[in-house]
RNA sequence: GUGGGUAUAGUUCAAUGGUGGAACGCCGGUCUGUGGCACCGGAUGGUGUGGGUUCGAGUCCCACUACCCACCCCA
């Protein structure tokens, strides 16, 4: 049997119904706060994650699916093509090709699509999986820079979380600085890690020669003392960084939008400047963030463009989804009626009648006038059909039809130009 | 990439080394124009793949593969 590769999922219903869900809610909150849509390809040209998200990340030195794409002709060229582990580079790479900061606006625009890693598969964390994401991208004469950006994308993601309905999230914030004070900061901590580094985990040993902000990261209990007494970030930002942070807290703390500003929360992509967050949920195991990002405010120079501060986030959807399942939330709206037809020859009739409805705007589905009248009436209770609706030759001559409420058992008839509006009442 | 667990019917699970079962689901009937209940009957796998041990292997051993969970990392 040829079965979905590793890593990879078919998504069937009724689980469809929570995801198109989820994307209504997605398309309805972020229209409000006046984001657009923007569609990108699911495979660039590899420069453009090595460049954007960074060679020396995890992302792109051990889990992108890469290709070389060959030739075909003479005049064509031998390039090293990927599919997307993430969507934000794709969107920069689009800003800059298109120009889009000439509009002197700022550009809102989100995304909801597959992204491909090739890591070892557990409980929310698929080789392709789904992001929804969203970025807020312009020109400095646009406002691009300014804390209010930072703090209306979270906003937005509060009212997302409530729209759909999800409870028990946690949202973190910190500040990683800038091209200035970040290096200072990170020469600081190797400085103070050479030091403690023998009494760490050996995963910290590593991490603090090769990345040591993710050291912050360790989660073993033993070390927790050691590294809560590591400098700060926030003491090596820069006056910039540090009025710019406090300001989004302080836009937040008006809004009412929950917050923990957390000194320890990293992110493993190496675009992020100031600003960063998480929202981690309790229902997701091992893989806890269900959403992530923060402000890039010199991604797209690293990938060959005009200046363009911008902040964005992803949200994983799979993750989202796993969430509002552990929570149980219904998303499949039930079947308004099945059309049954009962003898030879009602088929017809039947179809008829449902093809009205249909044109009505009510979902119907029609069974077979070769099922017992039985047969009819348990298709539609294991359809979760709302009415039953009998097209037998008694109400083809009357052309009124007889109507169950499968759920109380009451019946009527009803005639033809009066079923719709009652089946929609 | 590393570690642990698991792999038997559509699904969830049974089966002291001795002819593979149950429940649910599915199909039909009791019941030819009225479902959910009940009863009766039926179909469905040869046990992830490949080897080995044995008179005999879902059952023991080895390898491989897949899935799950965790590490790592991230959404």
């Amino acid at each position: 049997m040829i079965k979905a590769v590793r890593g990879t999922r078919d998504l069937l219903p009724p689980d469809t119904a929570l995801w198109n869900f989820v994307e209504r809610k997605v398309r309805e909150v972020f229209a409000r706060y006046n984001y657009q849509e923007i569609r990108t390809p699911v495979f660039e040209s590899t420069e453009l994650f090595s460049r954007g998200v960074g060679e020396e990340t995890d992302i792109v030195s051990k889990e992108m699916f890469t290709w070389e794409d060959k030739a075909r002709a003479a005049s064509e060229k031998t390039q090293s093509l990927t599919l997307r582990p993430e969507n934000t580079a794709g969107v920069v790479r689009a800003y800059i090709e298109h120009e889009l900061g000439r509009s002197g606006l700022l550009q809102k625009l989100y995304y909801i699509g597959p992204q491909f890693r090739r890591e070892r598969p557990q409980k929310g964390r698929y080789r392709q999986f789904f992001q929804i994401g969203a970025e807020v991208i312009g020109p400095q004469t646009a406002g691009s820079e300014l804390p209010m950006r930072d703090a209306e994308a979270l906003d937005m993601l509060t009212s997302l979380m409530d729209a759909v309905g999800l409870k028990g999230w946690t949202l973190y914030l910190n500040s990683v600085g800038c091209q200035e004070c970040r290096p200072r900061y990170n020469q600081a901590l190797r400085e103070a890690l050479a030091g403690v580094k023998d009494k760490l985990c050996s995963d910290c040993q590593r991490r603090a020669e090769t990345n040591p902000l993710r050291v912050l990261d360790c989660k073993v209990p033993e070390d927790q003392d050691i590294i809560n007494a590591l400098p700060k970030i926030a003491e090596y930002l820069d006056e910039g960084c540090r009025t710019h942070f406090a300001e989004v807290c302080a836009i937040l703390d008006t809004l009412g939008v929950p917050y923990q500003v957390n000194p320890r929360m990293v992110r493993g992509l190496d675009y992020y400047t100031r600003t960063t967050f998480e929202f981690t949920h309790g229902e997701l195991g091992a893989q806890s963030a269900m959403l992530g990002g923060g402000r890039y405010d010199g991604l797209s120079e690293q990938i060959g463009g005009p200046k363009a501060p911008g902040i964005g986030f992803a949200i994983g959807e799979d993750r989202l989804v796993l969430a509002l399942q552990a929570q149980q939330t219904e998303a499949a709206e039930p079947l308004p009626a099945f059309v049954m037809p009962l003898g030879k020859g009602t088929n017809r009739h039947a179809m008829k009648l449902a093809r009205e409805l249909r044109s009505a705007g009510i979902a119907v589905d029609v069974s077979d006038e070769s099922f017992r009248l039985k047969k009819s009436f348990e298709t539609a209770e294991k359809l979760g059909a709302k009415y039953a609706v009998i097209v037998g030759e008694n109400e083809v001559a009357a052309d009124a039809f007889n109507v169950k409420d499968l759920k109380s058992g009451e019946q009527k008839t009803i005639a033809r130009a009066e079923l719709a509006a009652f089946l929609a009442g």
